[in-house]
DNA sequence: ATGGATCGGTACGGTATCAGACACAATAGG
DNA sequence: CCTATTGTGTCTGATACCGTACCGATCCAT
């Protein structure tokens, strides 16, 4: 492609690099749409493409032997999957899909790989990045312990709407009460929790966000330290 | 120091290098003692060196702003800390300590990190590690959402007794209820539980694992999967 | 040996969440 | 327009776990 011009990109893994990265990169990035449920990563394979989402969510979700799952991380424009390939891993036990459904510039694992090896500087920012990311899923591990669903509901909230333009979220109760781990009619009732709040309305399948200050102020035990840790590793939020 | 042969290291990272890369850094390493709640690294501050553990087990706790928390991360001879090191991070915002006394070999974290820079096969050990690591904290998301207390306390046992000799672990129930994030009085009962079908001794301070394979068996959901993932990075365990 | 500290066992009431089922509402497709 | 499908609200037990409290057992220091 080759035209892609760097001040009008949102992902910010992509705007944070340095020209000269981005330069290398931009022969190679492929724009493409990614649709609700689109799997980005297969558990425990190698994947073709390497994404930096424009728009959209794409969760990563881990699965027990028995089939019992959890998403452990949420990847917006803030970020890139799969995050291990700058680990050296080859691929990761995880599932990555689109959760919001959206858009990325895609490059071939291989091709990204080999550009950072190159690269000290592209190497250390995705690597910081892929820190950010096992911050998330250690607060992830935090709140799944000792939090409540409203609460772990309200953090969720929070992290899709930093990753979205807008106030609404689209998406089911269905898939909620995945990715939290619990019961379907939980997540309808912690949802209610909050709508009687004032925090967000709920309407059939879509979350709108109405007072994001006050959400904040419910989940400030479980909202925060990750994004803080975000903002010191990679730079200002999109 | 200079003269500590690398093929009677018993930490798997140490061990596993490359000779030239472990004689690089052989010249630094320094012998300690690590006596239990030993703190390696404080949240949020760059710490002074990296620990190779010889023995013993060291806890990566995540603590919320109200101060709850709960243990992410366990790391032995298997590992070391903090992980963060390879992945250009500074610090992070665990606090790393001692929970079960040992020795380590450590090395100023300013000479592994010069050193990381110049040798790739080491930087790409270390980095396989930290995503080892991840995928523990993920897991341990996992089971804090999904699995139940003598579950998650199972594999906890067992994953302290990969990184021990023997089949002994000294440690209070009060302690072990600070890394589950439950009560004191749930660890008592699901202790006596796993008591009960045989696949341990309790004693005051001490657990003794009394059937792994049983043990392994009644935690088939709970535990294994980043054991897997840990093998296919590193190599085989200690 | 003795007193104090630590550690472990137990009990009681309360509650967050679960499991399963069912009915209603809204959308989508023919 | 009607029907099938999907999404949401609600109910009724059951239960795992919590908060708190208390007491006995074991260890330690003097």
């Amino acid at each position: 492609m080759g035209e892609i011009r760097q001040d009008i990109i949102r992902n910010n893994l992509l705007r944070l690099m340095s020209a000269d990265s981005f330069a290398r990169l931009g022969e190679t990035l492929e724009w493409v749409e990614l649709p609700r449920s689109f799997e980005l990563s297969k558990p425990n394979e190698a994947c073709p493409y390497a994404y930096f989402p424009e728009a959209g969510i794409a969760s990563i979700v881990a699965r027990s032997p028995e089939g019992q799952q959890t998403e452990i991380g949420v990847i917006g424009r803030d970020g890139m999957t799969p995050a291990s390939l700058v680990l050296d891993a080859g691929h990761d036990p995880y599932s990555i899909f689109m959760q919001v459904q959206g858009e990325a510039y895609r490059i071939p694992c291989e091709t990204l790989q080999a550009l950072i090896h190159e690269d000290r500087d592209l190497q250390g920012l995705l690597a910081r990045y892929a820190q950010a990311l096992a911050v998330q899923s250690a607060y992830t591990a935090l709140s799944n312990a000792v939090h409540h669903i409203d609460e772990r509901l309200a953090r969720w909230i929070l992290m899709c709407h930093d990753r979205t333009d807008g106030n609404e979220i689209s998406l089911t109760h269905e898939f909620l009460s995945i990715m939290l781990a619990v019961r379907r009619p939980s997540v309808t009732t912690a949802l209610h929790m909050l709508e009687g709040k004032k925090l967000i309305y709920s309407e059939r399948g879509v979350i709108i966000v109405r007072d994001r200050a006050a959400l904040e102020a419910f989940a400030h035990d479980v909202y925060g330290e990750c994004e803080k840790e975000y903002e010191r590793l990679i730079g200002t939020r999109p």
